[in-house]
DNA sequence: CTAAGATAGACAACATCGTTGTCCATATAG
DNA sequence: CTATATGGACAACGATGTTGTCTATCTTAG
């Protein structure tokens, strides 16, 4: 293998790594259904995408798309549309308990999935990786059309 | 935002950052049509899963979407299937000339870009991110349904 | 105030990529 | 030789994305 190479592929193995000891943690607390897009949106709800159009923007998906994420996670429980009172063609997507209680779980999890990779490399270096990450990484942009993105 | 779940996220944010790099990069040198699936399976036929079946089990999906990937690669032509002279059920997938230069060409836009963060980071604590995350992945498997697996 | 344009959301048609199930031809093991 | 396992193809289906179109509603320019 070539050196560069190495770089993206273990970037992504960490992801994985991580996420999926997320949805394995989450399955036994109560979240059994949810899929690692589902975390992703219902933050970028919470953070203000609170409705299909704003949420596609948020995730650089199609506004239809958004539309049917949202509809899946209705379905699901996580999340309600209420009309909007003061522009009624929006309908705001807001989280329910269970959305809300996934998130709270979410973040629960990856502080301890943190500790146990602070644990693994020492507090110094994983403090060293993120840095680096940050720094190698626009600011606050999350785009989440990673099934179409990458195939 | 929780701290641990800033982690995951920049792991993601990191990859697609070089993902995106890489074809930008390809496009110039006569790859425009390249997707981010088509080099990791390039790498996988290279190394060694050449044919769909073998394929299909490196990457972790099943033979059917494998060959339905091999058929793409084919249709790009990044690879070519020639019959297996010692076994007549299989189909010895190939890489074209183009596939090489995809390969090499791949080979050298990442090296490039860790250069480049060499540059940025420092080579040492480019080389501490790299030992880390080699510490925290699994050591070769490389899984690919990504598209699947995420949404 | 009204007319023109922008925006939110729904619906439909379609593309892509994964899945499972089935089938046939061919290898391999008992 | 026969039973089982394997490689590849075909079909049907599901999930998720896309674009295009439509209506309702908001916003802005004149």
């Amino acid at each position: 293998m070539s050196n560069g190479f190495e770089l993206p592929l273990r970037l992504l193995m960490a992801f994985r790594v991580l996420i999926d000891a997320l949805h394995e943690e989450l399955a036994e607390r109560g979240h059994p259904g949810m899929r690692p897009m589902h975390g992703f949106v219902l933050q970028a709800v919470a953070r203000g995408a609170d409705s299909a159009a704003s949420l596609g923007r948020t995730l650089g998906v199609s506004k239809q798309a958004a539309g049917k994420t949202i509809e899946t996670l209705e379905g699901l429980g996580y999340v309600t549309r209420v009309p909007d009172p003061a522009d009624s063609r929006r309908k705001t997507v807001v989280l329910t308990d269970l959305g809300v209680d996934a998130l709270r779980r979410s973040a629960e999890v990856f502080d301890e999935l943190r500790t146990r990779w602070a644990a693994e490399l020492g507090a110094g270096r994983l403090d060293d990786l993120e840095d680096a990450l940050r720094r190698m990484t626009p600011g606050d942009l999350f785009r989440l059309d990673v099934p179409g993105w990458f195939g």
